[in-house]
DNA sequence: TTTTTAATTTGTCCTAGTCAAACATATCTT
DNA sequence: AAGATATGTTTGACTAGGACAAATTAAAAA
């Protein structure tokens, strides 16, 4: 399959401490006290005394950073070395997937995003849209593709570009999908947005396609608004549900604080709704707030919405 | 027209460093050494002596952010006060729009935009969408519309929200009007892309659609793509030119940095070209970088490619 | 006027240490 | 044995103050 040869780490420049903070996602800070602390990484230093990290260390890094991600404490990782790194990856994703069924459809969906035939992928996916219509679609294929993938970026079987064009592809034709419903103007009237630090859009279209599909009026901000500007965007609009996508990128310690912010600034007549992975394993409910885990649990709420509406 | 309460600074949460961080861009060294040197910000002091932000700071944080964006420098405005800044702010808007044509159809869209009236703004686009076509729509609609916004967004005229708002709708409108185009298998074959540190993900529609009509194959890896991945993205799927938007969060000075990386790791073969606004202003040229200031370039660059390809 | 040189501005990086909150473990109670 | 409570450890964000290179502006020379 690929006949490319593999990137080696050797021909790649050395990284400052900003490059390797922009490409791990962990801030400088910490990778200085790793450093103090652990003794990794370990990077070099050029004439001015500043780190230079080289590729090698930037992949362990990378790897460490997907296990903490899956609730490893970096005491137990950081000094490990890259194939003892990879040997944990694999106990975490199986451990994971546990006795989980494995969708023969959406297997065939990665296989043929691994097989980097531009089209074959998106044309599979329209396929199955048509088929299954939009709520099955998503939630037979797209939810359970998430997982997959999710699992493959794990144990480093899935690449980052990979992930990125199966993404890129998903939400293009969500996005097509959305703009050739309808446009309704019904109750409830919800507005959709991401905090600062997550950029995923992608749970936001699969809950705005859901909404959609209730007759609820949607108003979508995109990714990464800051907490007074949905504010303002809710008085602007009169919106009566503010809802919130929190991936895993951002953690619910820091969604809940910013949360709690939105959630004193808003009308009390506005209801707060926070969905996605982040709050599977999230502790208790917050006064006011609304978490969802899943996107089947929406119709359900809207309906309850209603019903008290009506009272 | 705003009939509801404006925010009041009083009543918010004084903020973190990192908080302000976010919600401002600039960095927390930043935000210390200012204090140090100009002393503003001047937040105050929780228990533990970390800063506490109070809103009205931040709000002149923003506005500091924002004409630094137009290239002023901190050392002449970072110790003004809100109301100078707020002049100077149109100072600059008006003196960047000089004697440009101000097109009536986009100073029309912005009216609709600012009305708040949900499915006003998006039923606009689409019917002159279809009354210009896809080309014409881009370079006379949207990159007009672009640089208003920009430009109201620049002396606050314009709040946060509503920029989200229509990039929200205007991405919408263009990704729906992308997979409607007939799948080209044509030569050249672009992967699209964003680096990290650059989150707008509108320009590169706009760039994918142009390249769409030229009958060339796109590929797009979406925004936030660290510069090795997009270099194993382009071997596994042979790409011919690599396209990066870099728009104006992310200083040039930055972009030239991990460009000139980008084209050490690429094969010699695949060109780079590199669009957007942060190149308007940008010194030179790099060796083995194409840089594009203008939608209308991509055509005939296109069409020089393919001409040199069949030598 | 243009080019070269010196001064200033500015953000990023450095060290080294403090501390609250999160997590893990042991101890006491029912 | 299960549940609550206290104690200990881990961890990342934060602080201060300084060094320095790159970018910009101002001054001097051609």
């Amino acid at each position: 399959m690929s006949t490319y040869p593999p990137l080696n780490a050797a021909e790649l420049p050395a990284a400052t401490i900003s490059h390797v903070e922009r490409e791990t996602g962990l801030s400088k800070d910490t990778l200085r006290k790793w450093e103090r602390r652990y003794g990794f990484p370990n990077p070099a230093r050029d004439t001015n005394d500043e780190r230079l990290y080289p590729a090698d260390q930037i992949e362990r890094l990378r790897a460490i950073r997907r296990l903490m991600d899956c609730g490893e404490r970096p005491g137990k990782i950081v000094a490990l070395a890259l194939p003892e790194l990879i040997d944990r990856q694999r106990k975490v994703s199986a451990s994971t997937a546990g006795a989980d069924e494995e969708p023969d459809s959406s297997r065939a969906g990665l296989l043929l995003l691994k097989s980097h035939e531009r089209g074959a992928l998106r044309q599979w996916l329209m396929q199955q849209l048509l088929e299954l219509g939009l709520r099955r679609f998503i939630l037979e294929i797209i939810a359970h593709f998430n997982v997959l993938v999710g699992k493959a970026w794990i144990d480093g079987g899935i690449e980052v570009f990979e992930e990125h064009l199966y993404t890129e592809q998903v939400q293009q034709l969500l996005q097509a999908a959305l703009s050739s419903m309808p446009p309704v103007t019904q109750a409830p009237r919800v507005l959709l947005a991401t905090l600062p630090g997550e950029e995923h859009r992608l749970g936001l279209l699969m809950a705005q396609a859901f909404l959609g599909l209730e007759g609820a009026e949607c108003l979508s901000l995109g990714s990464q608004t800051p907490v007074v500007d949905i504010v303002k965007a809710a008085r602007a609009h009169h919106a009566d549900i503010v809802g919130l996508s929190c991936g895993s990128t951002l953690q619910w310690r820091d969604a809940i604080s910013q949360l709690t912010d939105l959630r004193a600034l808003l009308e009390s007549r506005v209801a707060l709704w926070a969905g996605g992975a982040a709050w599977a394993k999230a502790p208790a409910g917050i006064e006011g707030i609304t978490t969802f885990t899943s996107l089947v649990q929406i119709p359900p709420a809207i309906a309850e919405w209603r019903a008290k509406r009506t009272r």
